[in-house]
DNA sequence: GGCTTCACG
DNA sequence: ACGTACGTGAAGCCG
């Protein structure tokens, strides 16, 4: 029987748009959820080969049964702007692949779908990614069920839809019917969930079989019914999909018409889907097809799975003089691997099955290990999306990557400007390359980014983030020795500190509940108790606010208020510090790992542990440092830049009586103090002072008159007056920051001292707040930024150095604008000269770069 | 998985 | 008239 394909429009490009990241046309047309669409249409096309295919819209006017009840629609989120104006675009696109678009005032896609989908002598396929639809499937018709973005679909036939859900299709009425749906704004009976409605469904079928034995139900059940009976038949009202539309469309007009006209691959480069451009579904065109250099390497390449016990052919392979680089990628199950020639891949790549967990010994390690070696001891170039993490395999088979290499998931965020960042999987997606060529598939994007950098960008890659990967990977190895006595003697002291302050919080609550749940605290804070009526909310629920902040006002009235502040604190540093780290200590030791390429500015992060958190702000909290330990014999050797971001605005603004503070190494909020409040230095009191140091933070996040209010609890008005009076005293930095904002608007990005862009999509949103945020992004991004470039470039400085120079001193943390050296006591001067040195000179600005060091056992004492 | 809260620079 | 400080990661709750 011919196949039928029915797509709901608006609910599978709302999936798009939150499956695929977000992205515009040069000119800043959003349209990623356009290309979603279009991708996923396509590869439905091509797997279910459907002789008909319609798209159905919601036209907005409200239909009978949502008119009655618009209370329950009006729960909805509306649709974001950046999404709705590219419905139009997608409407445009069907209509030039000759897709019928189906639409009917007063009524939904579903109700079209419906009714189109039980009107022909074909076999329909639904896709969308609404459960609602679940209720038509049928002997002839198949709903196909878009989970987890767009990549994951359920089908569900007539066949399977009893096993996968336990009901009959026409049942999903009569079950939402019962239990409601949050996300449709169906009410359902009140008390009523999944399980008690499968229940009820199991025994008696419907929702007149319910009510027709509701003398049978007893107890809480019975009451619910009873009372809930109306919503439960107008809730049924709500979720039947109507199969009767009068609609005006014939089969005939639903016929798929392949290949599409060479038209819509025009408009598909005017969209700059690229990608698209390649597939092989327009019509033949006179001028010579363009096939993308990536689609040409892959295309031509076989696959060859080998049996790791034969890996002298690989080796073999890539030993033949032709090849002059190597491309790999690595999954949890195979090795991938591909020669390189002049001529871009070689005609095969490799896949070698094996278990390749991190730090477990895995199947096949030694069969492998002389491909490895082959491979890493080498002297051809090496591609890889991560670098780092195959150094770290590379640990169990006992090899050190001496091989030249190349690492294009940092290559593609220099490429991109921060912008998308990914993983492989996507990226290989987005370019279409096929699934199991994955080696290739990282050569060609590395040819593809590699293409796109200019001079600056290249450095920046090549002389700053490559030569950073063999830095962080000796820091991450080395790791941070923890003192396990201590660990394990303030996991007592705060689990008996939590108990006993939990306790005493009970007893003034009159009752037992969960202090981690700030909705069960908020009740008896401010309903059981009432200790303040002056009660925020947050913005997406109905919750109070308990924050820190928030509590602090009620604390000196209320001795539970102070108790909580104090388990929270303790519940913070148990959970997070405490118990957290247990599980990440091998043999006495911490190895965080640092991410290089998942920043918006250019800075590292570091997970599992995160050890750029370490509390310092609470002397309770800074005593965790004291966890933190030099080796055996050695000594920890800190260093921190001192203001870095203030200093970088100072050079970049030109703005001589900052540049002049700094050169004199003036206390530079005493100085702001003195300028915002008009008074001369001797007489500038600490709390001038404080608040010119909030002035002064303000500035680097691109500040605004209600966030320095806040911060320094004050009105906004006085805010904006100490804002005036910086920017009237200095106006180059007033003029610097314009500057920025207005190069960011005209080129979409902004950039760091090295040339680092960041591109923000936000600057051309038509929402003031989102705009506003892309605004003060752009000014913080030349500082934080160009703070992350510096230090990265002293890291590199300072390694070598203590590798020249024969010292067994390990760098072993780095903290955004501080590094710290687990240093032999005998090297400890030297190296914190090095350290200090190296830091303040690694480049040249119009101030001095003043670095700050410290010496001690532990990291509490470096300070 | 999203939200809240809180730790750091 | 809007409703905000910039950049991160982890834990815990809730649906």
């Amino acid at each position: 029987m011919d196949k039928f394909v029915l797509i709901d429009g608006n609910s599978l490009l709302n999936r798009a748009f939150y499956a695929t990241p977000l992205f515009t046309t040069k000119d800043g047309m959003p349209t990623n959820a356009v290309f979603g669409f279009v991708k996923l249409l396509l590869k439905i096309i091509s797997e279910k080969k459907p002789a008909y295919l319609a798209v159905a819209f919601d036209l907005s006017a409200p239909t009978f049964r949502h008119k009655m009840y618009d209370d329950y629609k009006a729960g909805r989120k509306p649709m974001p702007a950046e999404l709705a104006v590219q419905i139009p675009i997608l409407k445009e696109v069907l209509q030039m692949m000759g897709i019928r678009i189906c639409e009917l005032e007063g009524y939904e896609a579903d109700d079209i779908i419906g009714t189109l989908s039980k009107r022909f002598d074909v076999h329909s396929y639904i896709y969308t990614g609404d459960r609602d639809s679940y209720q038509l499937v049928d002997t002839r018709v198949n709903v196909c069920y878009t989970r987890k973005g767009v990549s994951d679909i359920l089908e569900l036939s007539k066949e399977n839809f009893k096993d996968e859900l336990g009901i009959n299709p026409l049942q999903i009425i009569e079950q939402k019917a019962l239990m409601g749906d949050k996300s449709d704004n169906i009410p359902g009976v009140a008390g009523i969930g999944e399980k008690s409605a499968m229940n009820l469904l199991e025994k008696y079928y419907d929702l007149d079989g319910v009510y027709a034995h509701l003398d049978e139900i007893g107890g809480a059940l019975h009451n619910k019914l009873e009372t809930g009976k109306e919503l439960a038949y107008f809730s049924k009202q709500l979720a039947t999909i109507i199969t009767d539309v009068p609609l005006d469309i014939s089969l005939q007009e639903c016929v798929l018409k392949m290949p599409f006209p060479h038209k819509l691959r025009e408009r598909f480069a005017e969209l700059e889907f690229k990608s698209l451009l390649t597939k092989n579904i327009f019509e033949e065109n006179q001028e010579v097809e363009q096939l993308s250099i990536l689609e040409m390497g892959v295309r031509k390449q076989e696959i060859r799975e080998i049996n790791p016990e034969r890996v002298e052919e690989v080796i073999q392979a890539i030993q033949q003089p032709q090849v002059i680089g190597i491309s790999y990628h690595w999954t949890e199950s195979a090795f991938y691997c591909c020669p390189l020639t002049n001529e871009g891949v070689n005609e095969v790549e490799y896949i070698l099955p094996i278990k390749a967990g991190l730090l477990d010994v895995g199947f096949y390690e030694n069969e492998l290990e002389p491909l490895l070696r082959c491979i890493f001891e080498g002297d051809k170039t090496t591609y890889s999306y991560n670098v780092k993490e195959t150094m770290h395999r590379l640990q169990i088979f006992d090899i050190a990557y001496r091989a030249p290499f190349e690492d294009v998931g940092i290559l593609k965020c220099i490429a991109e400007g921060l912008s998308n960042v990914d993983g492989l999987e996507f990226c290989l997606n987005y370019f279409s390359l096929a699934e199991k060529q994955k080696a290739a598939g990282v050569y060609w994007l590395w040819k593809h980014y590699s293409d796109l950098l200019n001079k600056e960008e290249e450095k920046l890659y090549k002389d700053v983030e490559l030569p950073l990967i063999s830095v962080l990977f000796s820091m991450e190895q080395e790791g941070v020795c923890v003192d396990l006595a201590m660990l394990q003697t303030l996991s007592l002291k705060y689990n008996a500190e939590i108990q006993e302050i939990a306790e005493q919080i009970y007893a003034l609550a009159g009752e037992k509940f969960n202090i981690n749940s700030t909705q069960q605290l908020g009740k008896i804070l401010f309903e059981k108790l009432k200790i303040a009526d002056g009660v925020k909310k947050t913005k997406e629920s109905k919750n109070y606010k308990t924050t820190a902040e928030e509590l602090e006002k009620y604390a000196e009235d209320h001795e539970i208020v102070r108790l909580l502040l104090r388990y929270r604190k303790a519940q913070k540093i148990n959970s997070t510090y405490i118990e957290g780290f247990k599980p990440l200590i091998k043999q006495g030791k911490v190895h965080t790992t640092y991410n290089q390429s998942n920043t918006q500015t250019g800075r590292l992060s570091s997970v599992n542990p995160n050890l750029q958190n370490i509390p310092i702000r609470t002397e309770e909290g800074r005593e965790l440092r004291k966890l933190f330990m030099a080796s055996e014999g050695n000594v920890l050797v800190d260093a921190d830049y001192s203001q870095i971001e203030l200093r970088l605005l100072a050079h970049f603004s030109g703005c001589k009586e900052l540049i002049q503070a700094y050169c004199e190494e003036k206390d530079i909020h005493a100085t702001t103090a003195a300028q915002v409040f008009d008074v001369p230095m001797a007489e500038v009191t600490s709390a001038m002072r404080r608040d010119a140091k909030a002035v002064n933070f303000g500035i680097i996040y691109g500040i605004s008159a209600f966030g320095l209010a806040k911060d320094l609890n004050i009105s906004t008005k006085k805010a904006q007056a100490y804002i005036n009076r910086y920017f009237e005293n200095y106006s180059d930095v007033k003029t610097y920051m314009t500057q920025n904002v207005e190069m960011a608007n005209k080129d979409g990005y902004i950039k760091t001292l090295l040339g680092r862009r960041r591109v923000i999509n936000e600057l051309k949103s038509s929402n003031y707040n989102v705009r506003s945020f892309g605004e003060r992004a752009a000014m913080n991004m030349t500082l934080q930024g160009s703070s992350a470039d510096i230090i990265k470039i002293a890291m590199i400085h300072v390694h070598q150095k203590l590798k020249e120079g024969g010292f067994r001193a390990k760098l072993v943390l780095q903290v955004h604008d501080e590094l710290v050296i687990d240093c032999p006591k005998d090297e400890s001067e030297e190296v914190a000269k090095i350290l200090q040195t190296e830091m303040e000179n690694a480049v040249s600005l119009r101030v001095p770069m003043t670095v700050e060091v410290g010496i001690g056992e532990n990291w509490f004492e470096c300070k």
